[in-house]
DNA sequence: TTTATTAAAGTTTTT
DNA sequence: CTTTAATAAA
């Protein structure tokens, strides 16, 4: 029975704001609503901070706060939406309080979890090399897993006369079910299928799957979390220590969080209680990942003692783009009642609204426009955004700004490295670093030459047996381990060809190099050849390797590379692996924008069924709909100075239904007041 | 195992 | 209409 030993501590109890040592003069920095909120005495508090209010700095100048009160950085642990911008919120702390943020944690959920889990990967029951599945994983195991179970499949199919849900489909209930803590029974009915019970079926399939991840020593998205809770419960003694490590708990975009992050808020924060979260009901958009603002909104109600602050003014954008904001927002009926003030002086113009004949019309008035605004008004690229609601909506505005050759970064749905080339690439160091990683063996014997997902199959089983895979001990040399592997005659050159390369991953002191050295060893060795033998663009790939090497350089450990390669998201990769010194102008989705802002902001594509988007209304009815509205919230609260609203009418690709596009309600919802309406003509 | 042919489905957001 | 998935043949 482990002990926790508890050391006798300055009482973190509301210390004096203006304490004379202090080099912050917060009063001073902060408005009062803020300053309230920043010096908060210890206990449960909940910051609901507006649009453009500030949020951000409210955080960072409380974790300077505590930090000037004699707490410890590794004492706080600071959960926010994305990694990046954990790193921004750490470098304006760091620009407070210089060199005194060191050993503060701070990240994702995802990424928190991960780090406990390595930490303590065996109570866990994992080896500390486990793979993360991303969703492109996850979904050829569930894939197999069907088909593994193709009798099963059939029955249901002819008992029902449907067809049996496919693996994303399987996959989003299972981790929707997973992350709102709901019987999986039940998501099925209300999600799926009304009509047939086939969660029997599908309850099956999901055991499988979860075995199988066990099995590969991996985990995916939503395991990350669920298993750090479970190691919670299995190892209070665990959950003790970490209990006592975060005595300051701090969580950004709390309206995002689902209840197993509330879980797991709840547990870390079990004996102190010390909990500031922060955030936004009106900017709940991810509802489709087992978000609930019903938490933010219940939060003083579950836990008594609540200190609720609220920061309604907004710094960011002009009176006139605030109140298309707040008309819009207005109309929702499920939401705090709160007035966003705004403190910017109007700047004379109201946010335009246009109606474009086609989205190539639409894209072309944005270039236009764009390079108006950059030439006359001088505003940098990197001021100008265009936001949107799927990222199948920009792509003539990508042509267009490519033609008047106008620089932009495009945030893509595809994270950088889930690309086929760099998957492949990565595959090998996942192998190494867990030898039980089935996929990625598969995936690397899939890329000889003459062999398909029979042989791989074969192959697997008798890498199973070696004690590399078994035990995990690294073998002395790996071109004999590969050679006790029978591979057909076309495929054995470059079988043995990759032994050789893999005995030079091995350092000769039991241990492996460093992974840039791996990686040259792999590109030189193995995979340059496969890249150009099997791509017809295979210079851009090889640009990407290439990139994704001098990415790795900062790394020391594999182990870390990989994990940061799975939970970076998409754009914050980009920016460490790409060159962002180019100013450019940004395309992005709203959802992908959230907690950004620019000058000028042009949305597009704002036609009925397009933004609101039609699915998620049948979805969910009115609460879908709502959703919608507060994703028009989120993209109108972006802009600064101005903003653009803009819809085809025409839409000649539309193949199925009517190519005319009818205006949002969104916009109809607008007072015309509000806004100017600019009528294009075109100039041919 | 790979390639060719045909049929079907697709039009959301992401750690 | 375009892209992807399933199926058949080489």
């Amino acid at each position: 029975m482990s002990r926790i030993y508890q050391l006798k501590r300055q009482p973190a109890g509301a210390p004096d704001p203006a304490s004379a040592h202090a080099s912050i003069d917060f009063a001073a920095e902060l408005n009062p609503q803020q300053f309230a909120a920043v010096t908060s005495p210890p206990g449960k508090a909940l910051v609901l901070a507006g649009a453009g209010s500030g949020k951000t700095r409210t955080l960072t100048y409380r974790v300077a706060y505590l930090l000037e009160n004699a707490i410890a950085p590794h004492n706080i642990l600071l959960l926010t939406f994305t990694n990046k911008s954990a790193r921004e919120m750490l470098e304006r702390v760091d620009h407070l309080l210089p060199g005194r943020t060191a050993g503060l944690w701070s990240g994702t959920f995802h990424s928190v979890c991960n780090r406990i889990l390595r930490r303590h990967a065996a109570a866990a029951g994992f080896t500390s090399g486990f793979s993360i599945l991303d969703s492109d994983d996850s979904k050829s195991l569930m894939s197999k897993v069907i088909k593994d179970n193709a009798e099963t499949v059939k029955q249901i199919e002819r008992a029902t006369g449907e067809k049996f849900p496919k693996a994303p489909v399987i996959l989003s209930l299972l981790s929707f079910a997973v992350n709102t803590r709901t019987p999986l029974a039940k998501v099925v009915r209300d999600r799926f299928s009304p009509g047939h019970d086939v969660s029997e079926g599908i309850r099956k399939i999901a055991d499988q799957y979860d075995q199988r991840k066990r099995d590969a020593n991996s985990a995916d998205f939503d395991d990350l979390l669920t298993r750090t809770l479970d190691l919670f419960s299995s190892h209070p003694g665990i959950l003790a220590e970490y209990q006592f490590q975060f005595q300051f708990i701090l969580v950004d975009e709390y309206q995002d969080t689902n209840p197993v992050q509330g879980e797991i808020i709840e547990k870390l924060a079990g004996t102190h209680g010390n909990v500031m979260v922060v955030g936004d009901d009106a900017q709940s958009i991810y509802s489709w990942r087992g978000a609930d603002f019903a938490n933010i909104i219940g939060f003083p109600e579950r836990h008594s003692g609540t200190q609720v602050f609220k920061i309604e003014t907004n710094y960011r954008s002009t009176p006139e783009i605030l109140s298309v904001a707040n008309a819009s927002i207005g109309l929702n009926t499920r939401q705090f009642a709160k007035a966003l003030q705004p403190a910017c002086a109007s700047l004379q113009h109201k946010p335009v609204m246009a109606a474009l004949y086609t989205p190539e019309e639409q894209a072309m008035f944005v270039a236009q426009r764009m390079q108006e605004l950059h030439d006359e008004e001088g505003i940098p690229w990197n001021e100008m955004a265009v936001l949107y609601r799927a990222h199948f909506q920009s792509m003539e505005v990508q042509l267009h700004l490519t033609r008047a050759a106008i620089p932009f970064v495009v945030t893509s749905g595809l994270r950088f490295f889930e690309s086929a080339h760099l998957k492949d690439f990565t595959a090998y160091l996942r192998l190494i670093v867990n030898p039980r990683d089935d996929a990625s063996f598969e995936r690397i014997a899939q890329m000889l030459p003459g062999i398909g997902a029979g042989t791989a199959a074969k192959m697997l089983a008798s890498w199973r047996l070696s004690p590399f895979a078994s035990s995990g001990t690294l073998p002395t040399s790996f071109s004999d381990l590969l050679a006790s592997i029978k591979v057909p005659a076309r495929a054995q050159a470059d079988w043995t060809q990759l032994g050789f390369t893999l005995d030079e991953f091995l350092d000769g002191n039991g241990g492996i190099h460093p992974p840039a050295t791996l990686m040259r060893s792999l590109w030189e060795g193995v995979y340059q050849k496969h890249l150009k033998a099997s791509f017809d663009n295979a210079s851009s790939r090889t640009e990407d390797v290439l990139q994704f090497m001098a990415f790795a350089d900062r790394y020391e450990s594999l182990q870390d590379l990989l994990s940061d390669l799975s939970l970076l998201s998409g754009p914050e990769a980009a920016d460490s692996a790409k060159s962002k010194d180019r100013e450019s102008v940004v395309l992005s989705t709203v959802h992908q924008a959230k907690g950004l802002e620019w000058k000028v902001v042009f949305i597009v594509w704002l036609a009925q069924g397009m933004f609101p988007n039609l699915r998620a209304v049948e979805e969910s009815g009115d609460l879908g709909l709502e959703e919608e509205r507060r994703l028009f919230y989120v993209a109108v609260t972006r802009a600064r100075e101005q903003l653009h609203l803009l819809y085809p009418r025409f839409w000649p690709k539309s193949y199925a239904g009517d190519p005319w596009q009818q205006p949002s309600q969104f916009l109809s919802e607008i007072p015309s007041t509000a806004i100017d309406e600019w009528r294009i003509g075109s100039g041919f």
